[in-house]
DNA sequence: AATATTTTTTAGTCTATTCTAAATTGATTT
DNA sequence: AAATCAATTTAGAATAGACTAAAAAATATT
């Protein structure tokens, strides 16, 4: 069993550890858990007495096996509440992390199996990241974005490219929302625009800017 | 903000001090908390301190106004966790517990204004206790049972009063789940049994025994 | 290669929470 | 009222986690 404290340290070192591609600084992790490096050590020291991280003095970590796999668990965790809190809770895609942070560490494996079935097993969480399976698999991040589509062709709405407020109220304002079906009626040339609609609903117009920044996937 | 602990040690003390009626004692503390009189009273120190807990050497002790409404705080996260769990995520009555307990320290004011929007403000919990509003006000618990009802009335399932495992097992058999509308289409005093439907469906027998064992509202 | 700088580790404290053992207080019995 | 027993509190130590300051190692600069 894995303190919230050690959960928390070994999500921060395996992100780091997939997002610069390499062994992992004690500088970098204490910056990620926001502490002091010499904390950092000490954490260290224990996780890899633990086994979950492979550690040579003055030389930086890595996630083992297993500690990826520890990883993975709190991240799927992770990220199926933050759609719980979206789709569910009718949180803003920019309001889900802090209470994620929380509800992450919440220890039942019944909890989180149901809690994937009530979901309906989403594949992507509201930031577009994948989210891993039980068994700690984990998929590539979509790559697809709206303008992508042509003429005719039908998606699902992952999540979007840009989180900034300003974007996510707009999403909002015209329902395009995780999840949602859009399909791409035309496309105008003079200003690249796109009509596309929502659900099934009456079509409207959103521009390039806006469609790139639409993660999809195809139906 | 209170530490886990804190909220534990305040929400149990705040039980005791309802069901024993009266000041409560370090040892009753110590037991519901599953530790030693020695480490309550260093708690009971520190949350007297904090004004949500009266206390004399020796005397023993009582919540606050404030801590009172502290109690109910997570009192009330709990049982809408508990609903939570049950209602959706097909937990059995008996096995939200565990996780509930984990999931009530859980911080966020929006995510329980939320859940109780979420779940349509239920007034009672699985288990049939009353669930505090957000206010800190708490009902009396229920204290009609199904057998109290004449032919032709209708009621909702609050709960069990018996919450063994064989009888939410047999409520589970004939579909007499949390929330279900029950109708009372007849009562046979030879053997005191209940001809009851539940939702609307085929009405079928109950014994006396089970009938007084199940909380419910009029409607 | 020698020095300076940065990074990492160690050592020593601090707080929250737990424990055991000892001391104190209150209640009970004679 | 004294002696005894149970309940409570204090004292002292352990562990998890954080911090600061100092030492050690690695890296960069001259």
């Amino acid at each position: 069993m894995l303190s919230q404290t050690e959960e928390n340290y070994l999500k921060a070192i395996y992100n780091l550890y997939c997002s610069e591609g390499g062994i992992v600084s004690t500088n970098a992790i204490a910056d990620a858990i926001n502490t002091k490096a010499a904390s950092a050590t000490v954490m260290i020291q224990r996780l890899s007495k633990k086994g979950l991280l492979t550690y040579h003095k003055y030389q930086g970590v890595a996630p083992t096996e297993t500690g990826e796999k520890a990883a993975l668990a709190v991240i799927r965790k992770h990220r199926l509440w933050e759609v719980f809190l979206v789709q569910k809770l009718k949180f803003k895609w920019d309001e889900v992390h802090d209470v994620a942070e929380q509800l992450e560490h919440v220890n039942s494996p019944m909890l989180i199996e149901q809690l994937d079935r009530f979901l309906g097993y989403p594949k992507y969480d509201p930031h577009g990241d994948p989210i891993p399976n039980a068994q700690g698999e984990i998929e590539a991040s979509p790559t697809l974005t709206l303008n992508m589509l042509s003429p005719g062709e039908e998606c699902r709405v992952i999540s979007a490219k840009d989180s900034s407020t300003s974007f996510l109220n707009y999403l909002d304002k015209v329902k395009i929302s995780l999840g949602a079906q859009v399909c791409v009626m035309d496309h105008f040339d003079f200003d690249d625009s796109y009509s596309v609609s929502v659900d099934a609903s009456q079509p409207f117009t959103i521009s390039k800017k806006a469609a790139e920044n639409i993660y999809v996937e195809k139906l």
